[in-house]
Formats: structure tokens, sequence, C-alpha cells
DNA sequence: GGTCGTATAGTCGGTTCCGACTAATAGGGA
DNA sequence: TCCCTATTAGTCGGAACCGACTATACGACC
């Protein structure tokens, strides 16, 4: 049993699946894409069978069956533990109570917004928030699509999540843009 | 010059620095808490001195001395190169441009919220809330503080947009546990 | 009956990131 | 003077992350 605990968000995805019933790593990966779940996780090859690994050495879930079709290799098929179902309930719980400090490169951008000079980093803010709304009508139709084949709400609640974080998003850039323009909101020489 | 491109943010924040005028490592890591970059930057020892690195070994900073005080080791001065002041506007103006996909920890769990159950689920919704609403309250006040020095908003609209970001989310909370307890989010047995 | 694209399934080596730990000095108080 | 704490400055090993690459099977098309 390794020393520090999993906090990796993809191990979060796998776990919940898991839960449902065992499968094979690749087959988790597949899953989560048909459910557009590739929108909140980042699934990467190389993660997926690092995070398979861990999950695995801390005893949240463990390997079921190996079975082979064919001559090629081996998939082994895992299952979650009783532990695995506990800490996933705990940890989401944590996750959804307590937020924690991110850092998302859009902050770190801002943090320099200066450097750009005002007619650049209004040009820029513009430029994003086009994009911002493109993306806002994607997750709309993504979300009538959904609701349009009769699924539940709450299996896309978190994209009715992004869409509003981008709106606000969408709604900031747009403001501030207009204040550098309008000069409302000045520019030092230095920054 | 080695293969990809730094897309690290810590390194963005030390070569705006460095902007300035040379510094040694650890007087950057100050800097930065001094003017509040923290919230914005996550600086780590390790990826600090790591960040130094990779940049000196793309050439967008260069050690100018090396000084020695006492018997202590000695402290390697940068300054940036002018590559890197290139890369710096380049990287700046890409990042207010063009949002990128980013995977926080709350979408994470809010996709698997249906696994808390309606009761749990919008109890730590509205805890996450109040936690939310006692951090704005802070991104207020050091709002208040800097402006009451004369220093311009420019200097602190990382903290602007943070403010809005975390507005933004508080009212997704409260909205969506007040949807669950009036049952007009509907919990399916299976999620 | 060959071959082309797509889906399946995963490996590997490197880069990045992290946080616990080390260690020296300055300043203040008992 | 001696000790305690804060500040300065950085090291190190391990964990996480990434994406290019490998390789097989299968159906469609010509």
């Amino acid at each position: 049993m390794p020393s520090r605990k999993i906090r990796n968000t993809l191990a979060l995805a796998l776990l919940g699946l898991l839960l449902e019933r065992p499968m094979h790593p690749y087959e988790m990966a597949s899953t989560l894409r048909e459910r557009y779940k590739d929108t909140s996780f980042k699934i990467n090859p190389g993660s997926l069978y690092d995070t398979v690994e861990a999950l695995a050495k801390h005893r949240w879930i463990e390997p079921v069956e190996t079975v082979r079709e064919g001559n090629r290799p081996e998939r082994t098929v895992y299952a979650h533990t009783e532990l695995g179902r506990q800490e996933f309930v705990a940890w989401l719980d944590e996750l959804v109570r307590e937020p924690v400090a991110e850092y998302p490169k859009f902050v770190a951008a801002v943090s320099y917004l200066g450097a750009l000079g005002p007619e650049r980093a209004a040009d820029a803010l513009e430029e994003r928030a086009r994009h911002l709304a493109e993306r806002i009508e994607g997750a709309d139709s993504a979300l009538a699509e959904t609701v349009g084949k009769g699924a539940p709400r709450l299996f896309m609640i978190e994209v009715e999540f992004v869409r509003h974080a981008w709106q606000a998003e969408l709604d900031w850039a747009r403001r501030t843009a207009a204040e550098i323009r309008s000069g409302s909101l000045p520019w030092p020489e230095t920054f």
C-alpha cells in the first residue's frame, strides 16, 4: 500500500465507471467518450494505464480476470473493491464541498494583461469572447440533443455547469474589453 | 535547444518578472508572493528550480552572474533574453485569445454528482456556496486595500476576474441545490 | 484478393510536477 | 549568551502526465 492517496481526477472517473460493472482499461476510456465525459476528464492512453495501475496498487480496484481473444495480448478486466467504493464517495463529497485552488491558464495570462498594451489586450479579449460564444452554442446543442433522447438532466449536469461558467467568462471578457476601449480601465506606463 | 516549447504557466510568471529586472530564483518567488500573484500561479520550490532550468535551456533567460554571500551556496541571477521577450508576448496573446480545455476538479465531481444522492449532494453544494462566499469577501477586501493604496486597477485585474468567476460558481451551486431540494431536478435510481 | 481506413488495445521514454526535507543566517527575547 | 523562530535558499526522489509510436482485426471498396 503506497504512501499518498490518489488525487488524480481520471482515477475518479475510472472508479466511478467500475462501480457500474467490471471493465478493462480500453473499455473504460471508450465508455467515457460515449458519454461525453471526455470534456470533464483528460483521457490520454498513457495516463489511463498509469492510473489503473495506481488504483490497483491502492487496492481501490482489483483484476478479476484476464481474457484473450485470438492471439492478441491479454486484456485485464478490473472491478472495484469495497474500499474503492468507500473512497469514491468520500472523495466526491470532499470535492464538491471544498473549493480547492486551481491555476487556469487564462488567470495566468490576465495577470500579465498589461504587457499586451491596451489595443492588443482588447482585441484578444474580444476574440476570446467569440470563441466562448461558439462553445456555449455547442454545449447548448449537446444538451438539447440529450434531453431530446429522453435522458435525465442529471446525466449532463456538468455540461450545464460548464456552460454557466463559460457564460460568466464571456461576460467578463466583453465587459473588460469595453472598459479598455472606453478608457475607464486606465493603462499605466509601467506594469 | 530542446524539443517542445515551454507551456508551464509558472514559466510565464517568471519570464514576466525578469522583463522588469534580473533576479535569482528565490527572489522571483518572493516577489510574486508580495504581489499576491501566488493565487494565480502555483509556486512550489521544486517546480521553481525545474522551471528556471527549463527556461535557461530554451534560452528564454540566461544566467548573468553568480553572487556569493558569506559561505552560503552561490545564487545565480538570471535575466531575460531577446528571444524570451518575444516568446513571452506571443504566448500571452495566444493564452488570452484561445480558450483551452482544462479539467477542474469541481467539474469532475459534478460529473458524478448522482452518486451522492439528492440530500447529500444538496448539502455539499450549499457548503461549497458558503466557502465561495468567504473567498469572494476576501477578494473584495484585497481589492479595496490595493485600490486604497493608490495602485492602478490593472495590477489586480486577475483578482477581479477570479472574483467574477467565483460569483458565477456560487450562483450555480445555490441554484442547483435549490432545484434538488424542490424536486425540479429529478434523481434517477441508476446513474 | 489486395489494400485502405477505422476501431481496438496498449507500450514506452521522457518531461513535468510535487512536497517533504535540509541547512544556514538574522533577529528578538529570556 | 543562548535559544527559538522566521526567513532565506535550495535539493531530491518519486508520482503524475504526456503523446508519439506499435500492432492486430475487420469491413468496405475497387
